[in-house]
DNA sequence: TAGATTGTTAATCGATTAACAATC
DNA sequence: TAGATTGTTAATCGATTAACAATC
């Protein structure tokens, strides 16, 4: 479960739940496009393929207006709410490690910058790699990570380096004073626990894949 | 619960444990490396912050061999058993819709080959790209989607395509035959039943850590 | 009022963890 | 034998879903 200290009332919310919300946001603002104004929560539901409580609840988690039965909520009303509860109004700033396809993709990624998240700047090895500019982001060498990360206060820092060389990165980065590590190397990193790693675990959704596939094709 | 059939015994496994299953590899490999033979379940949990137990269950569901009271299992037998039953050996052929950056960059990335999956062709509607080559991989014209999908008998798509038209390239996925959807837009995608989605969704992750940071910050 | 929708309390379900007997 | 580790059965935990009263 996650506590959340808001201005009023503390918000519940779990982690799944969390999860679900940018589905929300993106058919909301489909909605909001199409010049629809109210949303009830069976109908959210079915479009997105969950439960129709399930929906209610998280809702009712973020809204700060009551539904009103009959009617449903106002689908602006809600994507702000939700807007503001994920934070995607105040903008977070980050460091990427690793520039390799994957490092240098994420470096040019909109779909990031539109979720709150701004990469600073970038770090590598390669010397080859360092002083060039990737999306108008710099690359800096490894050993300037922990000056420049102090410098800038930032507080996130992505991992896209092969996983044997991600706890190092990992351990540079606590100690460069990163609070949230989102890493893509398929390692389990050890960390001090008040330090959150989420793990964009791209080799699990292969096995998801596959052992679907697996049993698709055998049947 | 995920139902496997192999030749001698039903394999039952929990969707949480087979995601597990890369990092049990990628330690395990590690420990081959480093000349280590014999892994107890124990020092397993320890090093991936797992539960003992969790990891026990784990491994007696895909391990070919019993683990020996006292000693454990034995390293490279349990990476073998763990790719064979991921299927990291069977290769799996996959195309790819949505040449941006996102999508070049899974084009070039390497980690997908190592899990056994292998993207033979992209998609993508801008003339400009069309004809072109990116990582030795050619990109097609949407148009050609469905008669290359069915001449080559590919079964697995990845979509790399902005949110609002990712529906859209679902749809002509299922035409051309696709039993798997790795989906990298955030947006949910309605499919017949026997189609499988797995949603990649950095938003999520996104949320995640900026959720966690505002609570680190602000208290 | 009748009916759709809301929000809440209780039941269910799946996965994790704890307890324990079996084994080398 | 003693002790660590295995595998299994039972208890716990969290999240989802079902049932139901409240509301417009």
């Amino acid at each position: 479960m996650i506590q959340l200290q808001s201005q009023d009332k503390p918000i519940t919310i779990s982690k799944q739940a969390l999860q679900r919300m940018p589905y929300y946001i993106q058919h909301l603002r489909t909605m909001h496009k199409n010049g629809i104004a109210i949303i009830a929560a069976p109908a959210l539901a079915a479009a997105l393929g969950l439960n129709e409580v399930q929906v209610r609840k998280d809702l009712a988690a973020i809204s700060t207006t009551k539904g009103k039965p009959k009617t449903g909520f106002n689908v602006d009303e809600l994507i702000a709410n939700m807007e503001e509860f994920l934070g995607y109004n105040n903008i977070d700033e980050a460091i990427l490690v690793g520039v390799g396809s994957l490092g240098r993709a994420l470096m040019c990624y909109k779909g990031i910058a539109e979720c709150g998240m701004n990469i600073v700047a970038a770090f590598d090895i390669n010397e080859g790699l360092v002083g060039s500019q990737i999306c108008g982001k710099y690359v800096f060498h490894m050993d300037e990570l922990i000056e420049i990360c102090k410098r800038l206060n930032v507080r996130i820092g992505i991992i896209t380096v092969p996983a044997d060389q991600a706890q190092g990165v990992c351990d540079k980065m606590v100690e460069s004073g990163i609070l949230a590590i989102w890493n893509f190397a398929p390692s389990h990193l050890r960390t001090p626990e008040n330090i959150l790693v989420q793990n964009e675990n791209m080799a699990a959704s292969l096995a998801m894949l596959s052992k679907h596939l697996g049993e698709k094709l055998t049947r």
